[in-house]
DNA sequence: GGCTCTGAGTTCGTCAAGTGAACTCAGAGC
DNA sequence: GCTCTGAGTTCACTTGACGAACTCAGAGCC
């Protein structure tokens, strides 16, 4: 199982941790589709024509995290197998995994729109990821936004020196 | 330089295709620096302690992608070098920084927010991602969405079957 | 003109990680 | 007893990452 260590610098910003956890190969999509409901080492083995050994790895890490829970089932004249279903921790990876796809949608795909589509379960209406602000202003993109780091230890933010945030270099 | 193939199964979605071109090790620690305002050579790898070569790869992978430019530039008493920044495709993977951002922050974190801090330009009010729907209702996460998968080669979507969406595993 | 300094790589030996194929193991059914 | 299946584990091989050393081009200094 892979190890999570502190090895990659955190002091910046969470991104390196988030990928300590994600970052591995087929992470990612082993997310993916347990997003799209797939729960057995066989689905996800199927879908993914990732090695046993790595899928192995890859749902033991998350479960280590706790990103995914392993729930022991019964099916049909089957002995007790286990099950891996996405946390609160692991849904909460959505908002991920959604940048991810409507990146490829729109820069891989045939301009068509990919090949699935998030639709709001409640009307029904096309589903996207948005940059909004707490005074509820829709943002456009990275150089509508500030960074800002928070010295380690303190509760305050200062601005960044040495590197000019997004909006220096349009 | 790491070549991208088709390789990985982009039928169910576009998330395999852009992990990609971002998915290797340090490529989206390296988009993260180019957001913070990075872009030179010298200054990715001091930031990020990340060895030559790799960062070679990296850089030069994003630029036959697009989604950074080699630009020359003269410095004072320097001969010519370059530098490498944002494209628009590349400036449209910010959603994907900063959704690993977050959940790093909320999850890895003291609780108390993370190092960095994104700040609505006009306004000062904090910035975060958010789903929301073409009828401008504001999701609270995957359970709100539904997936259907459109065949290929055609215009129409159908729901998805033998996987379940997100919601049939609550 | 020779020497050094620096940014931006390239090369190389070593080690870690991913791959496909073969092997294991436990229970269900015949 | 034999086979089947899901879920792994083991193994030989290849690919990728690592750190250290080497290269190369131009600027400045003497």
């Amino acid at each position: 199982m892979a190890v999570i260590t502190n090895e990659m610098d955190r002091s910046r910003c969470s991104v390196a941790g988030t990928l300590a956890v994600v970052g591995e190969k087929w992470s990612l999509l082993v997310l993916r589709e347990a997003f799209l409901g797939v729960r057995r080492f066989a689905d996800f083995q199927r879908n993914l024509e990732v090695s046993r050994a790595v899928l192995t790895d890859r749902l033991a890490t998350f479960v280590e995290q706790g990103v995914l829970t392993r729930v022991p089932y019964h099916a049909d004249g089957q002995r007790e197998r286990h099950e891996y279903r996405l946390t609160t921790k692991g849904l909460d990876l959505y908002p991920t995994v959604v940048a991810l796809m409507e990146w490829g949608d729109r820069y891989l795909g045939d301009g068509q729109g990919g090949p699935i589509a998030l639709q709001h379960r409640d009307c029904g209406a096309p589903v996207r990821l948005a940059l909004v602000c707490d005074d509820d202003h829709r943002l456009d993109g990275a150089y509508d936004v500030e960074a800002t780091v928070r010295p380690r230890g303190t509760g305050r933010y200062r601005a960044i020196e040495k590197a000019p945030s997004s909006h220096t270099h349009r």
